[in-house]
DNA sequence: GACTGCTGTTACCGCAGGTAACAAGCACGT
DNA sequence: ACGTGCTTGTTACCTGCGGTAACAGCAGTC
């Protein structure tokens, strides 16, 4: 066994390649087919045939894990990049994350699909494709829970802070998911413009300016003047 | 042959009327079954076969669409009675709305996990099921736009405010989801709190309270202070 | 040469969604 | 009475999917 570099070692490299090789395959096909490529296909882009996927990656939930993890890890790193950098205020950082995620999204709305909704049932019918819908997907757990972790970090929340965070960071992601979302599909506006409702929001837009039909005017002390106007 | 009930009845009713039948029977199979309940299933529940289904729904995306828009009419509605309710202040309505979303989803989750991920492959993995998530889901749509007329209703936005309403309505459906889903499953405190911490993050929340480690210490002018105090 | 561990194949299973094709009951117009 | 047509139901089948034997080569090791 343990005779010198060994078999085992380069088989072992051999293995992690071939891994890739059909990681990178499964990819082209998602990316092209969309998510609900067959284990087939898959196989038949990287040129084998199905026994060797299932080897590979157990099942299919294995190999879109993998797949979907490096996508995931990606788009995380670069969140945190911008979660991370220099700012002049908070409103900046938040606008920079924002701004990052949704361009992320745009960029590549393919991989957004097969992160978010690999379970599409096709688009043979583009028409009012009901779906039955799906649901969230672990990346938005683990971006939740990230963003839980950073709140609880920058913001002092005092005793029972941790669990404020996480409602927070799970609140954010979601937000920030659904409205992505419904704007990558009808686009009603600028990636700048939605960045900017979308962190007056998270700003207590809500709160003030009430209209008149409610009972009471405004419960809004000093209010920072909502910027909605459309800016440069 | 198996009349089993009473087929004689059956036969007088009308199209409309079995068609409910096959909703309600297919309902109960939802339920007890999860989303992916065959169609072979809800056959057998509503005592009859395959191609009944099919010629009263046209594939099993219309009967999934059928039922959902029961569920979802009805939750709609409540939620609509919930915002448009008296209350003393718009916090106290937001709070109200929340919470009705919240007890829906926590008193029939089945149906929620009907509405939002009916394409859950099962829980035969128990274990950390990725699932490769899912998606959102048409419901989460009409509460987003259904949300953004509320608003645009309620607060006087300037011009462009239909823009900024519809941004905050998919927001902040999807805040309330993705709060939802996650806290349905970690229940990590109990309802009123959630609803609390939401609200507050909706009130601009984390725009206070910075800590000394990010860059400039508070841009927060006169804070009102974050309640996060456990409440009664 | 026998053994092991990997690569790859073909051929199959079970089950899902979906679709003929055909059989019965009832309502008619003649 | 009769056929005609509509609806409701059936059985039996097709396709395609995820997933799994079982077997065939081809290294290197003892």
């Amino acid at each position: 066994m343990r005779t010198g570099t060994s078999q085992r070692d380069d088989q072992r490299q051999t293995a992690q390649q071939r891994r890739k090789e059909l990681l990178e395959a499964a990819d082209r096909v998602v990316l092209r087919d969309g998510p609900e490529a067959s284990m087939n296909a898959i196989a038949a882009e990287a040129g084998i045939t199905k026994p060797i996927l299932y080897r590979h990656f157990g099942d299919k939930g294995g190999l879109y894990r993998a797949l979907a993890k490096r996508h995931t890890d990606a788009l995380l790193a670069s969140l945190r990049a911008a979660l991370d950098a220099p700012a002049d205020d908070r409103r900046q950082r938040v606008e920079a994350t924002l701004d990052t995620y949704l361009a992320a999204i745009e960029a590549r709305p393919q991989v957004y699909r097969f992160l978010m909704h690999p379970a599409d049932h096709g688009q043979p019918e583009p028409e009012q494709g009901f779906d039955v819908g799906h649901h969230s997907a672990p990346l938005l757990r683990r971006l939740g829970e990230e963003l839980a972790t950073v709140i609880a970090e920058r913001l002092e929340l005092g005793p029972g802070g941790d669990e404020v965070a996480r409602v927070w960071g799970h609140g954010i992601v979601g937000m920030m998911h659904a409205a992505g979302d419904w704007w990558l599909r009808d686009r009603p506006c600028a990636r700048g413009q939605l960045v900017h409702h979308l962190t007056d929001l998270l700003w207590g837009g809500c709160r003030w300016r009430t209209t008149g039909s409610a009972h009471r005017a405004s419960e809004a002390p000093a209010a920072p003047r909502v910027r909605l106007a459309a800016r440069p």
